[in-house]
DNA sequence: AGCCTATGCCAACACTCGTTGGCCAACAAG
DNA sequence: CTTGTTGGCCAACGAGTGTTGGCATAGGCT
């Protein structure tokens, strides 16, 4: 029935003349996810926001669940424990995570959208299966142990992120970049690294 | 215009032939709000749930803003730091924020909208400055760093109930509640009571 | 040039939502 | 009993949603 194409304009090595407009619909996407949520992000408003025509998001993107799953990917990059000292993981993990959610508001539409939509959920729950459980895999004394400890690292950055960027507690927006990583990264590295207590 | 009554059935002194309809409904809301967030849960489905009519919710509550104002009030009851040794105080608020997540579903309900609706987010800033800051104002040392400790108290501690209650990792999900309180009491007890780094 | 596909807009469909007003039965007060 | 009030349902409104199909047009091809 649409036998036009998928996503992603720029990867392949496809020139498309609407590669702006796919590129302007996503990035209204975007913002319009991390700023309402799933629901309240209609796709009407992000057109609008794009300056085309509703139709045309649902000619590129299928359908509304197609257009967040194209709008939101996440490549966390973190750093590779093998490549630092073993004592200095926690510290690049909490500035890593700080870098991830400043510099664009990917991360903040996934988790508004992960707290009341499914789809959502499951997708964050991906993120942290495949980027951030190796990590722990390899920092972790017994690998036996890994999904708990990344699990512990991730309700603490995920908490971060919660408060500050989400619900915007006033004092936890008001911490400096210094004082969270001063805080949270000893927390982190014993979550990763300690003994068990 | 409508000349009956508030919310709150129980609380005053007057009984109503409705109370049970209102308690009805306020249960049923509860849990479409945990389970749905603010969009997705219907006026028409809570009604549905509750066995009764949409126009009686608007009439007994006014609108969708109301209904969940009655439905979600939050009392924390924490325990005071002054009532139990200083290095207990860690260990004493995890126990008790396990305990609130998991006997009932209004913290759920809570964070589920806080996290995709403004006013949702306003009520849980309330909780939070009311609630929580208070004991941190107990707890740490310095009065004047109260609110930054308790921030981060709340990062931890609400990082884990979004991860284990509401994206529902299975990792955190499989922690054990004693484990959780073996690794996260010593994290709020710093937070709180350690000298800032 | 002429053709064909890709791009875009418009108008509409079918549906759901929150919300309103009117009507009827059950109860309470006189 | 009669009267007034309360509790409940039904039907509908207006607005907004995701989604669809058709129609114009602009570019790139030969």
């Amino acid at each position: 029935m649409n036998g036009s194409n998928s996503a992603d304009p720029g990867s392949s090595g496809v020139r498309r003349r609407s590669d702006a407009t796919r590129t302007a619909i996503l990035a209204a996407a975007r913002e319009r996810f991390a700023a309402d949520g799933y629901e309240r992000a209609t796709i009407r408003a992000i057109a609008r926001d794009a300056r085309i025509d509703p139709s045309m998001v649902m000619r590129y993107y299928g359908n509304k669940e197609g257009l967040f799953a194209a709008a939101v990917s996440v490549e966390l990059e973190l750093p590779e424990p093998g490549s630092l000292p073993r004592h200095d993981i926690g510290r690049a993990l909490v500035t890593r995570f700080l870098d991830l959610w400043e510099e664009n508001e990917v991360l903040t539409a996934l988790l508004r959208v992960g707290a009341t939509n499914q789809a959502g959920a499951e997708r964050m729950q991906g993120v942290f299966r495949e980027q951030v459980m190796p990590v722990a895999l390899l920092a972790c004394p017994d690998p036996e142990q890994a999904p708990a400890r990344a699990a512990l690292a991730a309700t603490q950055l995920l908490g971060l992120a919660l408060t500050r960027y989400v619900l915007r507690f006033p004092p936890t927006v008001a911490l400096t970049r210094e004082e969270i990583v001063a805080w949270l990264a000893p927390t982190v590295q014993r979550y990763l690294t300690a003994p068990s207590p």
